[in-house]
DNA sequence: CATGAATGAGGCTTCATTCAT
DNA sequence: TATGAATGAAGCCTCATTCAT
């Protein structure tokens, strides 16, 4: 995770791996066919441990309150397990950022059904709570937060990817305000009449 | 631009670009230090193309129309653009899927300066205009969009990218419904109160 | 003997063999001390085998006819043997095609004395029934039959061996041509004097 | 020549020639993109050289002779060439002794060639000359001949190549006999009736 | 007797960059 | 100004063999 998070796939060295791992370079291929069955399964373990700790998380959020509130809840959540998870992040970092399609679509798939799969039902769930105007376009707000979750977790740690609001270097504390601030901006987007 | 594209800085290979280019190799280090500085000048070049031919598409849409209305003809035009400028699509991506910090902060903040420079005045003219909401958060709106044009440039041809509306393959025909989703489901954040 | 006969002694790969065999790679070591002999022993075993099923066919020729009509059948019959088996074809192959002098050496002997205790004899009583010269030299006949056979063999399946009759890529029945004009151009070695 | 003549295409390592060679690695990638062209390359020079000189030798024999006393001459010539000149003698195995066929075409070819331009005229020349009986087959006896060569050239120095006549370890000189006698042998394929 | 993880040397190839011409 | 050969480090991957289980 350390190696792929940092380099990426095709920059990621096998050599670096081995040698910090402290294993022969052979060893590796015991265990996998070649590199991209190695980061395909390392952006898996990836996905699934952020998954599983993102519900866990969740799960303790206070979900009486409005759906904007529980949000942000849920955002300044993610930002601290991003901030507290550099090997996390990077590999989150890598299966975003990787151009080539061929390794694109082999972990950017895996990683958008783990999302999917808990944004989808949650925004539903809020609709029926009626929290979510019922005319409310579940496919955009989900696309939407499917977007806000990589700029969140990335973009306090990579440059020009906010130039806006200027997350970078900021810490999740710095972060909240921003935030506040885009779901704020959200908010019509779903806020039921009052 | 072709090999950037297609392969993005770390893995695109000078010594390609100087074979199809039918030059020498040591040529190309008469006008650049290095590969850096290469990529660097290769991406400024797209990111000034593409501005220039945006603003000159954007000068001959109908400005008397609804915000949304012309926001869509925007967006249509940014996506025919895109379709059939293959190699300025490639060094889009090659920016946006650049991992390597030292290497994202110098073509990335070009970029958006760019997208910037034509969005902010763009918004505030609206607004005056009192097409967008005057207590819309431009902020948040300027995100969003800076958001959605590489989202619309890259999804049709990139894996994973969108993995809800399904834009992967799409022609800018078809892309149009998708469009006006999107735009639609956004419209409560800046539409004025009727 | 798929494995060796494809690839020879060098090339051939023992994990090749044992994830094909669907056995540990590690068994392979329980009967054989290295590669080279577990490579003599396919192919003695493959000598074996060819040797064993061209006397079975050989003694359903009929021999009571003229010397070049025999050796006719038994050519086309090896030719048929030939195509019917691509395991022992390909280790034919292999042990002719093998460099390597101290794995050829081992291999080689086998395989001639194979062939050698089948010509030498035949010869001898063909010899015998007058239907060969008597001042036939049956050390150069014996040469030239022990360089036919692996000629017959392979030729038909391997580039480059055959620029003059062409038997690259034909089927037993279109050799027979070729085999019946080598033979009646090599009778006059052996024909007795009418 | 050395690396490939002593260990063949697939044994032979680019590394121990480049060091050999006293040159970096890469540099072999100046000139050949794969390690194919380079040893096509390396086996047509040989094939070239090995003609040119044979064509020198031969124009120096004695042509007002029988044919099978010239053909000993030319082959005692091969024979001595063979044994002066290690590397192309190598290079001559590799051809042969090669058995991937997508090697194999490539280089054997070229050598079929060489060989067959020297051996079809010659045949042909001595056929008027009326050296060889009218009603010879011109075709079996290039057979013949074709396959002689590396008979002739290699079993002296690789094992099992001839288990009858034991060239092996044989000096030219002490070649001469078994030369003479295959000639011989080979004689009434030829010969013109008294 | 069977296993299969571990090894580490070696395989071919690509790379950005230099520099003498 | 243009060239392109030379470099040598680094890339991924395969290999036969060992050995503790």
């Amino acid at each position: 995770m350390k190696e792929f998070g940092e380099h990426g796939y095709s920059t990621g060295s096998l050599n670096t791996i081995a040698r910090e791992a402290g294993i022969a370079k052979g060893s590796l291929f015991q265990y996998f066919n070649d590199k991209l069955e190695f980061f395909a399964f390392v952006c898996d373990e990836a996905s699934r441990r952020i998954r599983e700790e993102m519900e866990r998380r969740m799960a303790a959020i206070d979900f009486d309150q409005q759906f904007d509130e529980w949000l942000f809840d849920v955002m300044c959540d993610w930002s601290e397990y991003m901030e507290a998870h550099p090997l996390e992040r990077g590999v989150t970092a890598a299966t975003n950022f990787e151009l080539d399609n061929s390794v694109r679509s082999v972990v950017r798939d895996t990683a958008n059904q783990h999302y999917l799969q808990v944004i989808h039902p949650t925004l539903q769930l809020w609709q029926e709570k009626g929290q979510i105007r019922a005319d409310a376009d579940l496919e955009v707000l989900a696309t939407t937060i499917l977007a806000l979750l990589p700029f969140l977790a990335l973009a306090p740690y990579y440059d020009g990817l906010d130039p806006i609001h200027g997350l970078r270097g900021r810490t999740p504390a710095q972060q909240r305000p921003v935030i506040r601030q885009l779901i704020a901006g959200y908010r019509p987007m779903f806020a039921p009449e009052k």
